[in-house]
DNA sequence: TATGAATGAGCATTCATTCAT
DNA sequence: TATGAATGAATGCTCATTCAT
């Protein structure tokens, strides 16, 4: 089934206009986007697409799971930049306009993780470890705040912004730049609880 | 129709069961709780459901007009409480907890809201903007937010716990904190786009 | 149940409420009327409904009987009437005008028929039975035509003329003098099967 | 959508099959006939019915279309026929017949009728109005009658003879010989009401 | 291998009928 | 006695998934 064998030409295209298709479709309408819309938008039959993924899980994770490498990739040039802190700003940015194209959020749907998807996750959370390690070492975020929180955050301006009856393409920028500075060592209060621990 | 005439005891009884199990299964599943699945818990027959509310969506947007209701009368009391700060921080508590039991998002569902929860959200956005705008003349908050900034932003500590592979009952605190932090004046930084217009 | 001990005054009244908004709602839904818009009809609530009548048939079949008897009594009338063919048609007219308020052939739905309503259709068969022989022997139809034919002729203009896509309220008299013309003796040709029996 | 590609051979003998038995199942329940049950009686899944319709008054036009197209096409071949009269009364005798399967007054329940079946419908009417001026003009049938007349007439034997308590397979043979007697120039008497206009 | 036809569990909703008030 | 609240079987329809072609 997911052997890594290389894929035959044309399965290989049928695959990316298949997750295309399912990008968009998911960013659309969600987990409620069905099937059949799908291979109708990659413009291959619905059959094919359960030759490539067993499940609808399957398929959401696999976009996922692109979405994160892709993200990941775009962190890792950043962690080596000049500025710890405008690295992280910029990661933060990056994520929330990945996220703007579509909601990451139909994760928290716990029968979505796959194997393969938490592979990809744990590597994003080790490359947010570091990003916020270094801003922290650099004095650009405050002391008491984590990874693990950065983690969790990195998702909610896109949220927040979506909650806005007709909301502008750029208004989870001023959603980040609030929770950016919520995270700033400049005016803050001590955090009531602790931490969370991922995975 | 919707004559406000006293239920009959048992008929108030059931009603009071299925909202109950409604906003339960609703806080687990979002708008895909079956009405099967409410009416099992709240004990009673599928056909009560609706002798109650004629769709389901009508007893979503009862649940919420509820949730709305209460946390509104409770923000009504802190309004004129003394530290206008304060107040705004507990009323983002409130409304915080009150997430806790049960994710307000599904809103975004356009078809969920009927006339008398868009009343309901009104009469709420109308006192934040109170809230926020007292809140704002005592220097407690930064001056380039707005009511409506802390409308989209009140569910975000409830959301962004929920992120969390085993969040602790609390951990929403700790997100409130570093939000309400990014809303306070001290070290803040220019937002970069304008403010929504809610409604 | 269906005692024949004379009914309290109001529930005389509402049972002639019922029957009334019974006689409307059937004309105009069929069988589909539901018994909850009767009730309502009615100005009574749905378990009065059930109170007089114990299943929805029993009701449809109250209100059939009503029609019959009131048709039989007028037919009454005319089997003593001066010429027979006349009076035979008169009936049919009074027939036909009786089924334009409401289409008697839900009858045909057999679990309708219950004992009283037998009784009634029986009483008016005899009665056309008796306006046909006359007719017969005063020479105004054909001689090989049966009580049992006008029996089943009868509802014929009313569902001829409810066909036509707009239907004038007099278009069934168009079609009961075609039909009737088919009954008269000039003209006709020899009839290609046995007459049923009824019951 | 309605492209009329051939179907694979499985679905060709399923559709078969399905409009058989909704045929079947139409004829017996009028609309009330469960798609589940047309299901069954074709023996094959419910969803399968609405993959080759999309709703279940979809497919009574489809059973309905059908059963014009084969009246109109053998209307068509009589239309050309020897005696104008005789040619008339066959068509009626054929439409009988083919209503003695399948009641066609559903038709009545305006939503049933898309245009396709609206096409086929105007074209059996056409075909009516040349047979009906053909025998008009040949003196086989009264002059004040129309075409739009015969079509509404067209389906009275069949329901003459369903009134029946068990009637024999024959018996609207009998009231279409006394229907199309009441349409022949001997004896006719004036008819009090205009024709009504179809479509 | 790719297709789309077939399947059936699941869903929201209706309604005749029963029963507590 | 009259009411209308409660019930649950039944209905039309959807959709992820399987399988014959």
């Amino acid at each position: 089934m997911t052997t890594d064998r290389p894929l035959r030409a044309d399965a290989a295209r049928n695959r990316a206009l298949l997750l295309a298709a399912a990008e968009e479709a998911f960013a659309e309408h969600g987990m409620d986007a069905s099937v059949a819309d799908i291979a109708a938008r990659a413009g291959i039959g619905k059959g094919t697409v359960f030759r490539h993924f067993p499940t609808k899980d399957d398929l959401l994770a696999a976009v996922m799971r692109d979405r994160i490498d892709a993200l990941t990739a775009a962190g890792e040039r950043l962690v080596e930049a000049g500025d710890p802190g405008a690295a992280l700003l910029e990661f933060l940015t990056l994520a929330a306009e990945s996220q703007q194209r579509n909601d990451m959020s139909v994760l928290q749907e716990a029968h979505v993780v796959n194997e393969r998807l938490a592979v990809a996750r744990t590597r994003m959370f080790v490359l947010i470890e570091r990003l916020v390690d270094r801003a922290r070492r650099a004095g650009a975020i405050r002391a008491d705040v984590t990874g693990a929180d950065v983690v969790l955050l990195m998702c909610a301006p896109g949220h927040v912004a979506a909650f806005a009856p007709r909301p502008g393409p750029d208004l989870w920028r001023r959603y980040l730049a609030i929770i950016f500075d919520g995270l700033r060592p400049a005016g803050a209060t001590p955090l009531p609880v602790d931490p969370p621990r991922m995975g």
